[in-house]
DNA sequence: GCATAAACTTGACAGTGTAAAGTCTAACTT
DNA sequence: AAGTTAGACTTTACACTGTCAAGTTTATGC
């Protein structure tokens, strides 16, 4: 019916179809609403029809997780768009990280939670996002040293912090992001941006 | 019986057992094995008894978060213990912390992943690793400046490394902590050494 | 047109959290 | 000392979960 590619049999693609609803569930009700039942009731098929698109709920939770790399990434980089400098160009990643992390938590939790690095060694849309980073803290990257030191520091910090932030150790609420404590790892990713000097 | 405080009807002190029999599980089956009915088998009693201690299972996670607290406060003082140069202390902390991530993941996702912040505003145990951190940043704050700024960085940046080193997202297995990557986000932890200066 | 394979349904089972009611034990009251 | 009361624990039950084993329908291939 659709523009779309409907090529399977019944329900059109009910493996589309399940991920969508189970990121609508995700952002819902959080890491407990996801449930392989109730994304196969919202898709209208049988309890039981996901275990032919995915194995079992890890399954679909790894390709919620895929999906959710793209939007991840989408984040990253509408952030650094339109802006040069790349001391200025690593800050918006690293606000975008924040950003989905606060629009998104549900998703990040996925994301990263589900052993996702174990169970599809050749994740592409992981690397994909993690290459956005990697361009970011490329011109910091001290001369004849290994790139990962940048980057790993960079990573640590903004997932630490979005982390922490989020589950409220900071005692503030989400909520106020331009004002808040991120403004204070700002001086330490500069620190970065001097490592090689 | 026990040299233990017994004061309570039937049991002795259930609660304390539930809580132990949770972490066991916890460190044998992961997140997914705990679970209430499980904590009552092993502790002997039947699946609705940890109803009269806990508020339901978020509850018992409440619990044992406050125990793991106890337990993660012990790797950070044991790791500072005798070490006084102060960037020699906050290395030591730090990599107390990794420790601990590795040698307890199921305790640390409980102790940072069940919205335990929100849930228990007065937090001392927590309070009280939180103030082991601090102490060793208390030397690198700048002059005048809030002391949060240095908490909130070296935190952000040891417990994202932690979490993404545990999640495999680094690429190598947890197993070698001497020689892996953590000695690349030591440098930034110099950093932060100097920021004041 | 028919065999075959895939998509999906139905039914069942073990395991989970949780609530309501009942039983027992210890302590408290008079 | 006997009876009352409150708490600890059990039993029973229910809704919900993931998962398996069969069926049933539908589309594809020959």
């Amino acid at each position: 019916m659709t523009a779309e590619t409907k090529t399977t049999h019944h329900h059109g693609n009910l493996k589309e179809a399940l991920v969508r609803a189970g990121i609508d569930l995700l952002e819902e009700d959080g890491l407990d609403g996801l449930t392989l039942r109730k994304c196969a009731a919202r898709a209208g098929v049988s309890h039981a029809a996901p275990a032919h698109h995915f194995d079992g709920l890890s399954g679909l939770k790894v390709a919620i997780a895929t999906e959710g790399f793209r939007i991840f990434s989408n984040y990253l980089e509408s952030a650094a768009k339109g802006i040069d400098a790349p001391i200025d160009r690593l800050r918006a990643v690293c606000r975008g990280y924040l950003t989905f992390g606060l629009t998104h938590p549900g998703l990040l939790s996925v994301i990263f939670g589900s052993g996702l690095a174990a169970q599809k060694p050749d994740n592409r849309e992981g690397d994909y996002a993690y290459n956005i980073l990697r361009s970011v803290c490329a011109p910091f990257i001290p001369e004849g040293q290994n790139p990962q030191i940048i980057e790993i520091q960079v990573w640590s910090l903004i997932h630490g912090f979005t982390l922490l932030y989020l589950s409220g150790e900071f005692g503030c609420p989400p909520p106020p992001i331009e004002d808040g404590p991120f403004d204070q790892i700002i001086a330490l990713l500069d620190r970065v941006g001097t490592l090689g000097a």
